[in-house]
DNA sequence: CGACGTATTGACTCGGCTCAAAACCTGTGG
DNA sequence: CCACAGGTTTTGAGCCGAGTCAATACGTCG
């Protein structure tokens, strides 16, 4: 099942960081000094890389498999903040908050990151311009990300979220049928929406009556792009080809 | 009623950019360039100051009155992403994203700023390591301030996210029984939360009888800090004195 | 005082949540 | 190859929070 791990897994440390737009336009000896500091590590389905409140020590660049990004109320619920893959890069973001981290992290599959020191990165931005730049840059599409994530938890249905999520998935490219597969569990994509398993169930029978779309297990056919995005993008300020970045 | 504007109304360009975080640490004859470059406005309500999609030609230091981000969809609905006022910058995120905003503003009331060119910034930012520096800051408390509210929307219902409204309106210096005033019209407050303002309206009703807070038009009064945290805090990850930072 | 905008209330609908039960997968061991 | 155990997903019934539409109250300014 981890076929992605193949084409990763022959990978130097040196290579994963070079291709990060973290490291665009960076010095070879800068990108090498990160690369001599990190360690490949796989971990099993389950693994907290850190929670909300820790001192950061390291932030992970990933290169197979998904984490999801979390915050837990006192009261023992969870809002799934987002779901990151391979070349993503999470945990950077302490650096600029106190050393703290701001969400949990926590793997819902078996997953290969780089692991670098925190310390490293937070001593180079302050003396390197391009990396400065750079995560100003890479922060910037995550508040433009987090800007529609709010939108549309206020203006769109369940059933208009989940086909939102489905556009996403979709290669601009891809010719009419449209094929997908669902990049991770339903009761996953239900928290990453911010609803419940049973109204993720529900809200797709409907999102389905309504596209005609047909989904088997996590395999999704879309027959038409434009019914699709007509029934989601509706109720967003952004019209389909809605670019989604990082 | 504008008295907010007698405090500012007397300072110069220069000292208005000063006291920004962003010029933090800038050498003087930076931020003297800034300064010889920008322009003071007042505007009444209802100003629109440049719309989702827009090129951006200039950004916004706010000194008096307060204005709405917000993104509009296709079948006419509206998010309102965030409402600033004086020391806050708008605009200025879209030197980094295509010089496109990515979100409209409008005044909800009279409203004085100064008025910088874009171009200033996008050029400074690439030679000037410290405002690069200041400027992911403050990015990055921008994201920490919407990732709170991406949370907020998914485990708050009506009630608590006013109460949390209004414990961020709070000082943490006062004194019990707390006493203060909305900024601005419930039916904003209501769209700035993500409810119709008949919800709203509801909403505080049974806030009051669960915390014991008295309203009387604008004028809010609270008793207990406590049990007006312990009701609202409970469904959250931060406790009470969540620092709301910018 | 009247007029306008803002805020509240009432009655109703509907979307999404809860709890509980059934159906469906997937992997394991006999 | 089948049976079973575990997890995941779907379905059902009932409830509750928030939205809708419409009417009324409140406040402020002329």
């Amino acid at each position: 099942m981890p076929s992605v791990a193949a084409a990763t897994i022959q990978m130097t440390p040196y290579e994963v960081l070079k291709e990060l737009s973290l490291f665009a336009g960076t010095a070879e000896t800068t990108v090498d000094a990160f690369a001599k500091a990190s360690q490949f590590q796989t971990v099993p389905k389950g693994t907290v890389l850190f929670l909300q409140d820790d001192e950061s020590e390291w932030f992970y660049v990933l290169t197979a498999g998904w984490v999801k990004l979390f915050r837990e109320t006192v009261d023992g619920n969870e809002a799934v903040i987002d779901m990151v893959t391979r070349g993503h890069i999470i945990g950077d973001t302490a650096v600029l908050e106190d050393g703290v981290h701001s969400f949990g992290a926590a793997t819902v599959e078996e997953t290969t990151f780089l692991r670098v020191p925190s310390s490293l990165l937070k001593a180079t931005i302050k003396e390197n311009h391009e990396i400065a730049l750079a995560m100003l840059t890479s922060m910037s599409k995550l508040r433009t990300r987090q800007t529609r994530e709010i939108e549309s938890l206020t203006l769109q249905n369940a059933s208009q979220r989940i086909g939102c999520f489905m556009l996403r998935l979709c290669q601009l490219s891809a010719v009419e049928p449209i094929h997908l597969t669902l990049p991770y569990d339903k009761s996953l994509i239900a928290a990453r929406l911010g609803m419940k398993s049973e109204t993720f169930s529900r809200a797709l029978n409907k999102l389905r009556s309504e596209t005609n779309i047909t989904i088997k297990g996590a395999n999704v056919e879309i027959p038409s792009i434009d019914i699709l995005s007509h029934y989601v993008c509706s109720a967003c300020s952004n019209e389909f080809p809605c670019s989604d970045l990082t």
